[in-house]
DNA sequence: ACAATAATTGAACAGTGTTTAAATGTTGAC
DNA sequence: GTCAACATTTAAACACTGTTCAATTATTGT
């Protein structure tokens, strides 16, 4: 049997583990992170850590979930607030997304790079299905408003994603680029998309 | 002193672990192939490679420059032949770019990845840099010939290489995901991008 | 033929994520 | 308190990685 004092020292080795990698994941990244250097900062073995995560990808999982977790909530704020119109609360919705992005670089990256460099997690997969809903409501709102060139939702909502993950993806994978203003860009793409989907009068 | 025929030889064995390499990496993914499993195709201790390559990573932006080298090649002959609207022009060269990501999964993504999963290497990074030149001079066609809203090349360029970039890490990093038919995403996208940079008439 | 040079080898090295048998702690029933 | 049952931790080992290196083999110029 599991006595109650027994599960919150659990609870916190797993908490104080994911404290460690959290940090250690940020400043070195993924790759360059080992288990025995988690292990040695927790001050335990090794295989100690694998009595309370599968293996090391799933301690980015969960990482991930809470930094997922973050984003949902300030998404959900601003679909909530139904004031305005909705192509700048989408505009709005964009632009929070790629700051996001770029403020939790580790993060965002590893639940987005390709295949082989990261195995693949479900759960993380559907925190940012949960994510997507959000713009889906957004665009639908504008659809139903009758301010879209296009109807179809989906088709909108999947291309407006395509859309800022890309900036996010291009200022992540090419630091050395020289980029015109970082917000000058973003604003640009997010212009052009909101004046790409408007319906002309 | 390097002979002729040895010189020669030394060109084949490389391009036998070029060929061994390219293969497997399609196949099985960067990560997924060791030196030893190239080394054991191409019928060669592992240390052989050694004497042909600095390290893994440069097996793999060697095969990356190849590929690049055909994405300008196909982009250059796009580019050239001037004749249509300006704009039709930048959306064949965003479609065939998207295409090209699609089709080479493996070396767009060592380009674009985010630094710690895969080691940079400036050769590919300019290749790239070069491709970048050919989108520029598009959509100087486009302003010059004020067909755009907006007059800042460098602007409108970056914008429009963000939105491609995206649509391409976007299928290769979460092929998973419930996306719409995939040929009419990307055209969805190139669509919102051009109407989203074209001037109301 | 014989040094000099170049290419190849296989073993070794230092590191990785992960597994496992043994040791240690903790718990609940007697 | 005792003791068996269970949970947790540990250090050592395993199988693997990219890479290095002395020794071996092959090729060259004289």
């Amino acid at each position: 049997m599991l006595t109650k004092r027994r599960e919150r020292l659990n609870h916190e080795l797993r908490e104080e583990v994911l404290a460690a990698a959290r940090e250690l994941f940020a400043t070195d990244g993924y790759h360059n992170v080992t288990m025995r250097k988690i292990a040695e900062r927790v001050r335990v073995a090794p295989g100690t850590i694998y009595h309370h995560f599968d293996d090391k990808s799933a301690i980015l999982a969960a990482i991930c979930m809470e930094t997922f977790g973050k984003l949902d909530k300030r998404m959900e704020a601003l679909v909530t607030d139904r004031s305005g119109n909705p192509l700048e609360r989408l505009r709005r919705g964009g632009r929070m997304y790629v700051q996001f992005g770029l403020e939790h670089p580790q993060h965002y990256a590893l639940t987005f790079a390709i295949g082989d460099a990261m195995p693949k997690h479900d759960s993380v997969m559907s925190a940012g299905l949960k994510t997507f809903e959000n713009l889906r409501l957004c665009v639908r709102d504008c659809v139903d408003a009758g301010l879209t060139r296009m109807q179809d939702v989906e088709e909108i909502a999947q291309s407006l994603w395509a859309t800022t993950h890309g900036v996010v993806m291009l200022f992540l994978g090419k630091p050395g680029f020289p980029f015109i203003e970082q917000s000058r860009l973003i604003e640009s793409v997010l212009d052009i998309a909101i004046e790409g989907i408007r319906k002309k009068t």
